[in-house]
DNA sequence: TGTACATCAGTGAACGCGCGTTCACTGATGTAC
DNA sequence: TGTACATCAGTGAACGCGCGTTCACTGATGTAC
């Protein structure tokens, strides 16, 4: 049952791809590595003919996802951005949604080799947005990037199809979009 | 072994009180029955003639943290509370924080009976921040509350002592003090 | 180009372990008289 | 107030289960000649 070299790589990288969503949807700890293989079409276990680890592939799924964050935000114009990030359709589906808004809580309880996949992600987003609106005012872009992941997670925890949950990202998104306005 | 009703009692509270901290620590799933009630000072057993299950005590660890969050911000002045939330001080020990900014993530991943209790205290913590500053302008509070849950999230999500931990806090505070000026 | 053999991605059973939960037991508390 | 007994919070061993990880095996791929 081998396979090519070339079918080795695609699978290795549908497996990464897989763990990015379903880490995202249900955390770390919530996607056994029998659930991730299985999703993705294999036995549990080929896993550790692709990677060491559990943990070892936490931190690729976690650059992974953020490479598909950078890849999809580097389009956008910036309000529509703010929108499209403080919309149910983003809350509703963290699967393919921000990392940041998704896992940077379970991240937090990790060891220094995952934080820095996530800082590492944050300092190319700030510098994503700056080639937008220019370098300096990097104070301001934090600023912007905390209350986006703030309102998508509170938001996330109220009940499904609240009225709060609702209403933060409103709230929100009008904020944000006030202080993109020129001043 | 029987024990009186007042010591019961607060065996019970005991125990909450403790899942409180060790939840915001952890996370949900980062801490066991048996982890819980030895640091309680108690052998698991004992937990099942306090509680139907652990998803029980979830909610109810819940509402304790709201709870303390509530009496511990009603008092300070404003700005003083946003320093203190953006503080490395609070970053640094999520188990005596703030239960949005530790546990709001996984919140999102729970029953809704779970996110009731999340969604209840956000409304509360709301209504105390009106008290201060007049009922209107309820989007302004939310946009606020956001931010800070936001920021501590990303700093904790860094590396720990990096320098991005620090200047995501600093710029938040800056930011959130500079909205809570007059206008 | 054709043949013989080594490689190794993927399989599926098995490993020890810790999880949430259950249960028979204990003995001080609370109650009935 | 004093005695006899039922209660039940807490103990610690045990339960089945799913976890992360290991391993002997398979058979198509890649390589050496």
């Amino acid at each position: 049952m081998k396979v090519s070299k070339a079918q080795v790589q695609a699978n290795r990288a549908h497996i990464v791809e897989t763990a990015a969503t379903l880490f995202r949807e249900r955390g770390y700890d919530g996607v056994s590595v029998a659930d991730l293989m299985n999703a993705a079409g294999f036995t549990h276990g080929g896993f550790y003919k692709h990677f060491t680890s559990k943990a070892a592939l936490m931190t690729e799924a976690a650059a992974c996802g953020i490479a598909q964050m950078e890849a999809r935000t580097s389009q956008a114009e910036r309000s529509a951005l703010v929108c499209q990030y403080l919309s149910r359709e983003h809350r509703d589906s963290p699967g393919d949604g921000c990392v940041m808004a998704a896992l940077s809580a379970d991240a937090g309880r990790q060891p220094d080799e995952v934080k820095q996949v996530f800082a590492d992600g944050i300092e190319r987003q700030l510098a994503a947005v700056a080639e937008v609106d220019g370098p300096e005012a990097r104070a301001r872009r934090i600023d912007a990037m905390a209350q986006l992941v703030g309102a998508v997670m509170l938001s996330r925890a109220c009940p499904d199809d609240s009225a709060l949950a609702d209403e933060i990202l409103q709230a929100c998104c009008a904020a944000a979009l006030s202080r993109l306005a020129p001043t």
